[in-house]
DNA sequence: CCACTTATGTAATATTATAACATTTACTTG
DNA sequence: CAAGTAAATGTTATAATATTACATAAGTGG
């Protein structure tokens, strides 16, 4: 991970997101093929819209944009194909706006944070284990004991709140 | 809150209710009159529906219950008296689940954290300063500045892990 | 009481997601 | 390679959640 891209959670509004496409897809394929899940092309396909912006994509974007470029689908192909791309762990879906977004650290399912930009509307990626930690013990304390969590947190991103 | 029944987030399987939305029900009528918020017999109506357990609940399942007490009324009737609700922090909706839960820490709209039976369906509210705090801080490394944060966490109430 | 604001009613529709079953594709094994 | 099987996709319909737009009614202040 010394790509200059990815030293933050956020990349700077004018990074060259083509990387971020092939590197997912790349890595997406390499996934797969390690565990001999099938990256079919409406799989990959799906995956590249996921990937088109920084921004959750609603699965009904998603269908458009397919429509758009000329592959007629119904929803439920898209949710099928998103509901693989989360079992692999290369898409999250954010319950708070109903709308899926790539897994930069992908490889395996995993709980994770996201920061969602309320300008921009860019979410990024945080795995931090002081949050998880903190979730835990906070849950602990009632005697409750955590099986998995949905953090969503929205704000302003670097480059919207001007730092 | 020196009140026996509210020592955790979670009450025992077999607290008395009642007291829960009573309590309810009268500091919501006390929190509206401070501020000149009407609570109309409808939104009450809809608030006790709420409180009916500390499952969350959707609102198509108020709808159906506001039939069976013999009112007809239309979805957007529900939304609205939830929507009026949830601006005086009386209620919660849980963004994971698509469902609303009452408030018990009543007084004023805030941020909490929900901790959610996934056994029972119970959900318990948290206001764990520590877990803001962490997320603020997590946020803030990345650059980004918090607005608000969906905390949503699956698991087992002490009640169904046998604590 | 009148004018005005707020709340509710009514009808239609948008948005997100899934169920059920048919067909096709691709993998496997003889 | 052909037949059999499992996995993926197609097709159609529908469920579940939420909102828009406009009409009516109920409360509030002069």
């Amino acid at each position: 991970m010394n790509d200059p891209q990815k030293e933050g959670a956020f990349l700077s509004r004018n990074h060259d997101h083509r990387l971020c496409v092939s590197d997912a897809l790349q890595s997406a394929e390499e996934v797969c093929a390690r565990r001999g899940a099938r990256l079919t092309a409406l799989r990959r396909r799906v995956l590249e819209l996921v990937w088109d912006t920084h921004a959750p994509v609603g699965a009904y974007d998603i269908l458009e944009r397919l429509f758009s470029m000329g592959r007629r689908a119904a929803p439920i192909t898209i949710y099928r194909a998103l509901g693989f791309l989360m079992d692999q762990g290369l898409v999250h879906r954010l319950a708070s706006l109903n709308a899926y977004v790539g897994c930069g650290s992908s490889g395996a399912p995993h709980n994770a944070q996201f920061l969602i930009c309320k300008a921009c509307g860019t979410a990024a990626e945080l795995n931090d284990g002081r949050i998880d930690r903190a979730i835990t013990r906070g849950a602990a304390r009632t005697g409750f004991t955590v099986g998995g969590s949905v953090v969503e947190i929205r704000g302003l991103c670097p480059d919207c709140s001007g730092n």
